[in-house]
DNA sequence: CGAACCCTTGATACGCTTCAACAAGAGTGG
DNA sequence: CCACTCTTGTTGAAGCGTATCAAGGGTTCG
């Protein structure tokens, strides 16, 4: 996909409203009206609900810069889920009906749109087949992959940006779990556990480990 | 959403193919790539992954009429997943390149689109939130209240229009645990099962039952 | 009538959670 | 600087939820 053109680019930055959000700060609320699509330009953001009394209760997170909710608004409903970030987080408001003359005025931006909310769609069902179907050390390991972006083969070093308890809440996994399967994982040679740096020793291994 | 004038039912008339699949026959198939917009007009249309051996894994599935996949086209890639025909189903297929040209020349359709892809999202944060958090017993009572259309309160009956195997594989439970869950929610007095005919007996209680 | 399905039921096994305890670091205040 | 607390991750023991395996009964269909 080619890159905005100049004319696009000021008619979006025209549209679009910034806001700096502070860390563990709520970024969308369940029951806030979606008048806009929602973007992480820079930062962390944790997607998911939060109880009136419980603490967060994290289902996924949105690492900047991404779509953190760019559906919600065409139903014309609320947002249906909460949203904190969890670093300080730059998070950038796009009003629906600036999003119509948009598309309007540059057809190449019905595209963009288009692709993202099919990307959006194309990720969830990875998410609910994964669930559906791969049991808590599958879904580690595809993680761990992914988190990498791990190549063909050979081994692979990575930095856990979250803490361990946000990424387990993700897996739909208990921290103590978590670390279970980490230290399995260990014995078996596969990878190496220093805090939260972790080193994928062989990635065809982790591979295939991670398949239905 | 106002109804499709006749201008506009002409104009995708003349876009749509139609094809008449007969139960049991694939509707999709993983590798293909996804040049329409599928959907299901009449029929029930199983979403899900088809091993090479195996028989079929039921992810989900799709009671005409309703887009049976309204986005993998958009990405240009493949359709990523399996699809075959339940029962005998008329399906829909809609060009991308059609559904562009639709677009430019309504701008309802627009709305339409991109309403029905968000209405996608939705239901898909629902499935993954509902396997993230919620227990057989929960999933199965959701899916029956949903099923049912029920409303607020009082008594509801339903007719089964699938296998009992495929709506436990939807639930992500084996078809051993539903026929447990069935019994256990039959002696608490909440439902009544005879077969594929089920009463639920006593929605309000079966509503928090579902709740997380 | 047998064969092929489907659903059900029971016994057993396993994966993951829960609860509890503990170690290690980070921040805070005396 | 040390004691104190708070938070995070780790480990172990016990228990719950669901899967697996095996068997039996009910239908439908050839």
């Amino acid at each position: 996909m080619p890159p905005l053109a100049r004319d696009e680019l000021e008619a979006l930055n025209a549209a679009v409203k910034l806001r700096q959000v502070a860390a563990g700060a709520p970024v969308l609320s369940r029951q806030q009206h979606a008048e806009d699509l929602v973007a992480v330009v820079d930062g962390l953001v944790g997607l998911g609900l939060a109880p009136d009394d419980a603490p967060f209760h994290l289902e996924r997170s949105v690492r900047g810069p991404r779509w953190l909710d760019i559906s919600s608004a065409w139903l014309g409903g609320d947002y249906g889920q909460d949203a904190r970030a969890v670093g300080e987080s730059l998070v950038l408001d796009l009003p629906v009906r600036a999003v119509r003359q948009l598309v309007s005025q540059f057809p190449d931006m019905l595209d963009r749109l288009l692709f993202a909310m099919a990307h959006t769609v194309h990720s969830l069902n990875g998410i609910t087949h994964d669930l559906m179907h791969k049991d808590a050390e599958k879904r580690l390991v595809a993680w761990l992959l992914h988190a990498s972006g791990a190549s063909t083969s050979g081994s692979e070093s990575l930095v856990l940006k979250e803490r361990k308890r946000d990424i387990a809440a993700q897996l739909a996994i208990t921290p103590e779990t978590l670390s279970r399967l980490m230290r399995q994982l260990t014995l078996k040679g596969l990878i190496e556990v220093q805090g939260y740096r972790i080193e994928l020793l062989d990635v065809a291994a982790l591979r295939s480990l991670s398949a239905d």
